[in-house]
DNA sequence: ACTTAAACGAGACGGTACGTCGAGTCTTACC
DNA sequence: GGTAAGACTCGACGTACCGTCTCGTTTAAGT
């Protein structure tokens, strides 16, 4: 996303970029969406409350959604780093702690990111990003990859980790098993089909590990 | 939804509404998001399509998203209807099939949603949709009311017969217990995490039945 | 005007029509003209003020201009009838006084004039009217020949009658004759190139008489 | 007129103003009153004929009738530029000829009036203006002060030479006597009460200079 | 008095234009 | 050459009326 180097104008500058513009831009894109809403964000809008001229948002960016990734991708980081042991690589990944009790693991993370998806600062840019993504597959696949794939891959290692404890089966595929409590989460919050809270999560985890047959 | 009878103007009188009219907006409607995708499709477009003032729309619809959300239920009205036993009070469903084997009769339903989430007359619309109603809450709630939630319900009952006959669990919540499978399908199709097949809804069904942790 | 006998529908059935509506469409035309001025005045408007549907106006009337036009008229002719002695043609006529003192009958005449045109009812539908004729030649020709011309011919009138008595030259011709204190009152009137006052008509009548080149 | 420095938006800058699109404005203002009259006349009309924008008129111009004025104004002066000896101030104005005969110069700038009040290019915009100004006081005095006065200005100081020569008396107020022949030459023409042709403007003069009283 | 057809009130309809907003491009002046 | 500022063309918005077209419902003439 971003970087439109197709043959548009000359191609600008990387070097002489205003990092004061950029990050204004930002402050500005995810301040909008909080308060009107994605959709009544606009791109004049930025730019007037950025104190940047609407060129200058074209001039690095395509589209406001592009805008908005971008800047949620920078908020991500940058709570990351403060929140504590940043990955070396500028992922913006925490390992799923492995106590030994995988179910226990589980449902310690998916607590948290039951909060997390609470807070306003952080639920209104990833639902207009999520959104977007769905109707616009490009975006939705760099949403993917950037932000999304990232966190699941945490899954996936603690669930390989777990699989070697003997805790997995061996024929389990992390990369499915994960879905079975990350997505419905998902689906609730993304689509409002029901409400979530810490006994739902906990209720996730018991269900996909034991499975819902008898034993 | 529609039917907005807050204190817009005097209220239109829906028995002299033309019957015509709504068919053909709908027709538009439905045929521009396939063809130029929802961001795209305008008010003006279909109205101009469809052969209408922009005030017939404006009369009985709030907003583009509603216009198209009464045009898809119809469509799925439409569809159940041709496809056989509609039931009596006009929902939309099909009840799922029980031949005695759960996991049988679930992948054959979820291979034949894959196959649906596939046609792109159902999938443009229903993307449209999903995407709005994710940042739209109110049109979420209703998108997941009137057709999302119904389907749902077909599986409710489907795992609760399950449990009658010993295949589920009795203490298992079928409402979440549906998610297991159908959330990560969902979440598959809409954000683009991961491509779709029936190799895959049925891996789905079987880790949902069984779990994955050792039996 | 009016009656647009043209190849419309079957034309309507002027017996049956309802001596109320049309009542309350000239009320309701003129009312409206004074409250929110002529562009303001809508078809729609009139319909509703009058409580009357808009077809009852299209039935009778060819346009918003055909309508005020026939109420003017017809307050004319009721004013006309309630301040005296109206004349027995139907015209809204009375003659201009001959007390044998022309300049001073000319001023009185000029005086009352002066003040009808300061009165709002009057005003705002003559103006209109008049505004509405100068662009639409037809409608003003229609006004002219209904409503001026039938006042200017009163000037004509007294103006032969000085001319018998001596008091204008023989060779002069009335229907221009009047314009030279008639024309000028219009166009300061209608074009407000300066104000209008008693003294200011009295001034016309004596150039008109005298000429402005020595005597 | 025009230059709505109320408070409407932020006030455009004017040095930015391009000059290739109020041409083509008034280019297409003008022209389409003359083809399809002022009432067809549409602000869209307008801006796709000139290759515009919607809002560079609005921008500029607060109504139709506005835009209309400042053509024609400059259409004006083009037209006093072109035509000879164009005076310095930007005035659109000729003086009067001064041969020592009054009654000839008169009749000679009547009928040239009359000759103008014919030309299309003329008639329809002015007519226009007209119409509009009658009905809407502001827009009516503006068009009187910036192109009516000026030009009934010419008369009064032709008026004031004729006094100095004793053509005419000394106690007549030129401003309204001007108005003794051309009042009523734009009464006709405004509002069709009657034709307009050169041998009656010469019949204006001579009444207008010795009376219609016997000598 | 009863019938019946036209005028009537109401208002939905297909349109056109309104005046506004924002998109994305382009130009100017500044640093 | 990047930038703030903002004028430009363009397209869509949602609204107001236009003039036409049904709908029942009066209502007045002719049986």
């Amino acid at each position: 996303m971003a970087r439109n180097q197709s043959a548009r104008h000359p191609a600008p500058d990387a070097t002489r970029r205003s990092e004061r513009s950029r990050r204004a831009i930002y402050d500005a894109a995810l301040a909008l969406v909080v308060e009107v809403g994605y959709p009544k964000t606009t791109i004049e809008g930025i730019a007037a409350r950025a104190g940047v001229g609407k060129q200058t948002i074209y001039r690095w960016w395509s589209s406001k959604a592009d805008v908005l990734l971008e800047a949620f991708l920078d908020l991500s980081e940058q709570a990351a780093e403060t929140a504590g042991e940043a990955q070396a690589d500028g992922g913006a990944a925490y390992a799923i702690p492995d106590t030994g009790d995988l179910a226990a693991d589980l449902k310690a993370v998916l607590r948290a990111t039951v909060d997390e998806l609470r807070d306003p600062a952080f639920e209104a840019p990833s639902r207009a990003l999520a959104a977007e993504g769905v109707v616009n597959e490009e975006l939705g696949r760099t949403f993917v990859a950037r932000l999304l794939e990232p966190q699941l891959q945490l899954y996936v290692d603690r669930l390989r980790a777990a699989q070697e404890a003997g805790d997995v089966r061996a024929d389990v595929d992390p990369r499915i098993a994960l879905e079975l409590f990350v997505s419905p989460l998902a689906q609730r919050w993304l689509q409002y089909t029901a409400p979530i809270s810490h006994d739902y999560t906990d209720t996730l985890v018991d269900y996909a590990l034991h499975g819902i047959a008898p034993r």
